[in-house]
DNA sequence: CTCGGTAAAATGTTCGGACATTTCCCCCAG
DNA sequence: CTGGGGGAAATGTCCGAACATTTTACCGAG
């Protein structure tokens, strides 16, 4: 427990706009602004605020985007929800953030593999990393309960070597394997991180603990977006997004069996 | 074809920043952007296009929502992608727009079921309406090959004559089955509409094509967001969203299976 | 050649003001 | 009682300005 335990981890010094966005979503869960009510109008928030109609527009769309309110011109803002939608599509700079999830989040297992036998693999994947590539699970994440997205994990045990070089510098890494995926497609993208399974993820993918190896998450989120942006580099803009071609079908039945 | 085929359906007076940003999109489009390369200066767009700053980032966030561009403190505004990512969060006034999906939508038939026979129903649903329920399919919506959503839809060809109500008023109707479902849970918006089933939907769901109908839509999309609202009311602030209690193990493999 | 600092460039934040458009409600005429 | 007009209220659009923060690139000292 901190030793001052009513400050957040990072209050800093966040912009006046989200101290305002934060302050009426308190009084939103509290019951000051109950779900199906209109928040105060602009322009008494700006007095509450002592802000500029500006500043309190931008914290009025910080909720929108939130999914907590909805605005809608001549009539106000609609409290419409008390929970935020989650927000999947963020950005990361280090792998470790790869494996940080919403809270409540919990994964399944549905299925396992290995690479070509099946055919949502088509020849695409070339042939002489085909046979390094070690497993593969699909698993389902929920996150507060309702699933959001597939998970694709591939682990290669073979590329250690390579992982750990990765783990430091990334980039000849990157090039080396973007070289092998050079087609795009969008709104599926192949992430790669090197570092080694723990806990749950580890068991699910019956892989030993601590074991260096390779990682490629292939995400698919319903949104139609990039689930991550992966900048492990130094350079943001060298951030890959090569992709696999996307199977249609690959979520088919057949494919999916809780192992419950 | 319109007798005129180069403008648009409506092009109005859209608001500067959405010139602006249909702007800065076709030229994202026509390679005078690629893909990988930053866009101009905000200052730059100033002069381009003689407006003010605020417009300007205006239209830069519209892309920004769109999934084109990811701007970046310090660096500039990175041209990601040249299609928008799909934004099914909308309202409809209008029934029939429940209907209108977007281009290159496809649908598949994943199973069939009666109420009652799953246990995805709990005891929530009244009984008195489970006799009436007739059918209920699960739809995959694929939007431009890629699922995004899943609907489920339930007809009530014992509701006819109310259905033919609510083509006109509306209101009544929804009243009386928002009484029944009074609970409201996040995410999971069950809509109404009326009307009749015509083609690819009529035989996916084995309903005589135009046939009146109330039809109940279930939808949930990864985004954890509701997908639509709907206000068929003259009254937006009356949108029903009135919903189910979520079971977490629907979408089990059990209940789904390719009819293929 | 490497490290460090510094300046330039770009987006982020904030303020102030003005007018447009939509919605809602009251009131009055019929 | 019904319909329409008009005003009030609320959000949407747009302009101008200033400073803050982050990133990059350059350049000089060691």
């Amino acid at each position: 427990m901190p030793p001052n335990a009513s400050t957040p981890k990072t209050l800093k010094d966040l912009p006046l706009y989200r101290q305002i966005s934060d302050s009426l979503l308190g009084g939103i869960r509290e019951g000051l602004f109950p779900v199906g009510t209109f928040l105060p109008g602009e322009l008494d928030l700006i007095e509450r605020y002592s802000s500029s109609r500006h500043t309190v527009r931008e914290a009025l769309r910080v909720l929108e985007d939130m999914g907590i309110v909805k605005r809608q011109r001549g009539r106000g803002t609609l409290v419409t929800s008390t929970e935020a939608r989650p927000a999947f599509v963020q950005s990361v700079r280090d792998p470790k953030e790869l494996f940080s999830y919403p809270e409540n989040s919990t994964f399944r297992v549905l299925s396992e593999g290995k690479i070509g036998d099946d055919d949502r693999w088509p020849a695409r994947i070339g042939h002489d990393v085909d046979r390094d590539w070690a497993r593969i699970s699909g698993l389902r994440t929920l996150a507060n309960g309702s699933p959001f997205c597939w998970t694709d994990i591939f682990v290669l045990p073979a590329y250690a070597p390579i992982a750990q070089q990765l783990g430091r510098a990334g980039v000849p890494v990157y090039e080396q394997i973007a070289a092998t995926y050079d087609e795009t497609v969008a709104s599926i993208s192949l992430e790669i991180c090197a570092g080694s399974l723990t806990g749950a993820r580890a068991l699910a993918l019956k892989v030993d603990e601590d074991t260096p190896s390779l990682v490629l998450y292939r995400r698919y989120c319903g949104n139609g977006g990039r689930l991550f942006e992966v900048s492990v580099t130094e350079h943001p803009a060298e951030s890959f997004s090569f992709a696999l071609e996307f199977n249609r079908g690959w979520q088919s039945a057949e494919h999916w069996s809780w192992s419950k």
